[in-house]
DNA sequence: CGTTGCATAGGGGAAACCCCTATAGCCTAA
DNA sequence: TTAGGCTATAGGGGTTTCCCCTATGCAACG
């Protein structure tokens, strides 16, 4: 009889990734916790909003890698179809690269496959519960960028000047340093100096990370 | 009485991987079959030889990206230490591009992640018994290829070796020089030779273009 | 008028890049 | 079997970039 209650009160969960050996352990991890419970699995986008549909689970663990429609885009469509349910984008791509986004396309939290499992289910249960979960040095990373962004809803590139737009543009076309200089008839030292605000006050942690970020705004750019 | 028989005929299995989550969806997978057990995991190269030697697995489950020392090396070095333990690569990666590395490396079986969990447990048992296990597709491809004689040079990666796509990968992943030497711990001045090499071959003209190009294929690996 | 933000740029040390050379181990073809 | 290739590894040395600081001139905003 008491079983019976608790089965009651379980948290369904969907989870939703494309390798049959994560979503077995995690649905293992899940349910041998006494209170939650994987009601769903699904290996896209497709079966992942009907499983939602049918199930009504009260969470769902999406991989951002799916074949077909990207974890990306289906973490949006679930916003927009369902905005309260919570989702834990679960991942094993760098969180520096990705865990920005995922939260912007409406996610909940971000963690690596990487991370213990005593981890990914703390992650869960803080989702579940209403927080928001990143890892410690991606909060502090978010916040800091947040602190000097007064950025409402807009693009988090209004806050570079026209100069530094211009210049990270070149870069992302595939501009060195020295390139770009002339290009603008500028000192070296000048376009430098610019990398480096560009750098600060798009979070960014070094010379790679800019160049990649640059890359893909040109790309997105591209795409509208 | 006979329960001991039976765990004396278990086949053990060392299970290699730095994901967490699915060292722990394998283990149940394997653990769920009668006569195979996981007798031991390891999430980084240098546990995993300790594991094997400590432990005298029957075979061993290796994933080909793992932190520290790559997965292919380490089929390399167990290859050398212990050439008659069979080893089955699980991987994430597209098999057209690793499968074949994977088994000239010494692996005797080659197995996506996103495979069926039931496939999963027939390549091990296939790899297990002394056969070598890889898709159906994969081997219609190799058996062509060899048909032909050597003229498969469907994408210009396949003129890179093993070490050289490692480095491309850690690249296209945002890796500096000095990160990705330490990460394969080797010297700064080794990787700087790699990335010679494949500019080289991939006709990339400076570090740009080739920061660019392994990006761009770090994410269409992604996407397939 | 001070403060704040932007455009511009230099100094100096660390790191990365680039072109060469080099060794040792394989494998293959002559 | 030996010479020549390819691979993995790594150093030398010069050029360029990166990165952290500092600095000037100018405009705007309070």
């Amino acid at each position: 009889m008491p079983v019976k209650r608790n089965q009651r009160f379980k948290h369904g969960i969907v989870i939703v990734d494309d390798h049959p050996v994560v979503r077995q352990g995690l649905a293992q991890l899940v349910n041998q916790e006494e209170d939650l419970e994987v009601c769903g699995q699904a290996e896209d986008a497709h079966q992942a909003m009907q499983a939602i549909k049918e199930l009504g689970p009260e969470m769902v663990v999406v991989d951002i890698s799916l074949k077909g429609t990207s974890g990306m885009d289906l973490i949006k469509d679930i916003k927009v179809q369902y905005p309260d349910l919570p989702v834990l984008t679960l991942s094993m791509h760098d969180e520096a690269v990705y865990a920005e986004r995922a939260l912007r396309a409406g996610a909940r939290g971000y963690i690596m496959k990487h991370e213990a499992t005593e981890r990914v289910v703390t992650a869960i249960r803080r989702v579940l519960s209403g927080d928001v979960y990143v890892s410690d040095r991606m909060a502090a990373k978010m916040v800091s960028k947040l602190a000097r962004g007064t950025t409402g809803s807009s693009s988090p590139l209004d806050c570079l000047s026209d100069r530094e737009l211009e210049v990270f543009r070149l870069i992302g076309e595939g501009h060195g340093t020295r390139r770009v200089a002339e290009k603008l008839h500028l000192s070296v030292k000048t376009i430098e100096t610019y990398r480096a605000h560009i750098k600060e006050k798009l979070g960014l942690r070094d010379a790679n990370e800019l160049f990649r970020s640059a890359i893909e705004w040109v790309n997105s750019e591209l795409k509208r």
